[in-house]
DNA sequence: GCGCAAGAGTTGTTACGTCAACTCTTCCTG
DNA sequence: CAGGAAGAGTTGACGTAACAACTCTTGCGC
């Protein structure tokens, strides 16, 4: 970790761009989500996951695991958007436990939309601006990273 | 912003693995800062600034204007960080205005060493697994995306 | 069945980021 | 010089994320 290394400033610089040009783009794409559907990532990503399960039921702990966060903060999130109408949790089974989630038809139809515009956005700000080859050169980078820094 | 545009499953895989990559990197570099040195990535945007500024010197305007960070942020931001005595503000010129913030040495110390540990993660999981021309393509994304987001 | 460990879900605490309101100073204009 | 606009810095409120502690249930061994 603190083995002798120092940067050069082109790549310093290449570092800071890369870094803002991250910022930018996951803000532009959140105030996105924030502006045209009245949703934030962490809603979104909420709702995309209980889109695709099968019956539209799903645990917090599946939730968890998918979307790698904290089971806390699923559940705070869960709070939330129970409380503004996206979801609803059932008793189901155990008493007491509501291990149910499930979309309402408001929740159901935000995500359609959402994910059609989020799709739009992709498009405008990455494949729109890049060629097959930087998609490539891209593309080999994340699969390093994550093999590298994925847990296991 | 909601015109027809889907996008294929190759490009939303490519689009997943390259957040998850981004997640994974920007956490891992959270957490070697904090782990080896005490600092969060926030308080390291802040000692940088203040090690580059001619004399130690900088005001809040200044820090959120270069780091694009809320004033109100840095103003919080200042404050851990005085409590923990990293820097110090001082009342210079008008009455009752804490116009100058300064380094400690202990911040000092801190910042030269962390910049030297960030620097070598950096090339671990950037120059090191990216060829010349993988470098190339990625520069160009960042410039397009920061020319096409950046404000103004 | 009893007891206990493991798992599921919830809740509280703390820290951080955003936003808006507020104070105080400086400077401009008449 | 009086008045007010603009700028600098601070503060409080609110929503969110990480973490730990807690309750309740399930399942297992005896």
């Amino acid at each position: 970790m603190t083995e002798t290394a120092s940067l050069s400033p082109e790549e310093w610089m290449f570092w800071d761009e890369w870094m803002q040009a991250q910022r930018l783009l996951t803000k532009e794409v959140d105030r996105t989500l924030q502006r045209d559907f009245g949703i934030s990532k962490a809603e979104f990503s909420i709702l995309v996951m209980l889109r695709a399960a099968t019956g539209g039921q799903m645990r917090v702990t599946d939730l968890a695991g998918s979307l790698d966060w904290e089971k806390g903060r699923v559940a705070h999130q869960l709070t939330r958007m129970e409380r503004r109408g996206l979801l609803e949790r059932t008793e189901a089974g155990a008493a007491g436990r509501r291990t149910g989630i499930m979309l309402t038809p408001s929740g159901a139809d935000v995500v359609e939309r959402a994910i059609h515009g989020h799709a739009a956005n992709i498009r405008r700000f990455a494949f729109d601006r890049l060629s097959p080859e930087q998609t490539a050169a891209i593309s080999a980078w994340s699969k390093g990273l994550i093999s590298q820094l994925a847990p296991g």
